[in-house]
DNA sequence: ATCCATGCAAACTTTTTGCACTCGT
DNA sequence: ACGAGTGCAAAAAGTTTGCATGGAT
């Protein structure tokens, strides 16, 4: 399971393709999610970015957020009742099970799901751009 | 297809088992709702009611929703990138397909997707007290 | 030397809340 | 008449944006 992970993203050759400019800021934001394997959001990025410079500001961590999802090099969550969390790209597509009471994303993918979503949105007439599978739970207590 | 349609709840009849008042904004606000088949977010319902009674207040159809939906009269759904929009409970439970171009909100149901998901929350030790599953689309185009 | 990107503060959107008053019971 | 519920305005929370300055190319 644990072998399923990302193999990350080049951040700084997407950006150059981009034509966009590397700069100090979003070299260390994507210095930040290279080294992250959680969901963090904007303001945990701010804060991890924070240590490595100081002077960087929120509203950069946002832009450059906005920028790298623009590019596919991250995905955005909007988990219920939060702020957006950010997740490097480049691994396999999967869904997340979130701890309600840890707030843990727990990532895990379903071919059989995702096959029968399809057969829903083409009953549907229907093609499906993207979709969010998310499972609410708290770890099984009971034996 | 129609026919999966709800039996709306009695609102009155669960204000009253709440315990709550029942006030003239809680007695249009439900109106409303009752009135609604789509999945209008707090403004619209505000809108909707203001015409009815237009001395009511958005914090009060607020407060109500919130109240509602601790009674599971209706659900809330945060469907990405906007507020969050109301449906009534009652009906049987189903998933959501969401039309990317007109924001139009298709209902549709599959018991073999529901039980892989508890399989999968089984095998990950979780038991779920919730999920979020929703397509985003558009119609198709192309014959 | 350009002009893209940044920091800062202010604006914005959605939702919640404090407070004095109203109205259901 | 008591106190839950309301309207209003202000506050929160998350995110975006205008503007003058700074830094990558």
């Amino acid at each position: 399971m644990a072998d399923t992970k990302n193999q990350k993203p080049d951040y700084e050759k997407m950006l150059r393709k981009a034509g966009v400019r590397i700069t100090r800021p979003r070299r260390v934001i994507v210095e930040i999610l290279s080294a992250s394997d959680d969901h963090p959001d904007a303001l945990e990025i701010f804060r991890r970015a924070s240590e490595i410079d100081p002077s960087l500001s929120l509203s950069t961590v946002y832009r450059t957020m906005k920028l790298l999802e623009g590019l596919g090099a991250i995905h955005r969550h909007a988990f219920e009742g939060g702020p957006s969390r950010f997740e490097q790209a480049g691994g396999e597509h999967h869904d997340h099970l979130i701890d309600l009471d840890t707030g843990d994303v727990i990532e895990f993918k379903s071919d059989r799901i995702e096959h029968l979503q399809n057969e829903i949105a083409e009953a549907l007439g229907y093609d499906i751009v993207h979709h969010r599978l998310e499972l609410y739970g708290r770890k099984r207590k009971a034996r």
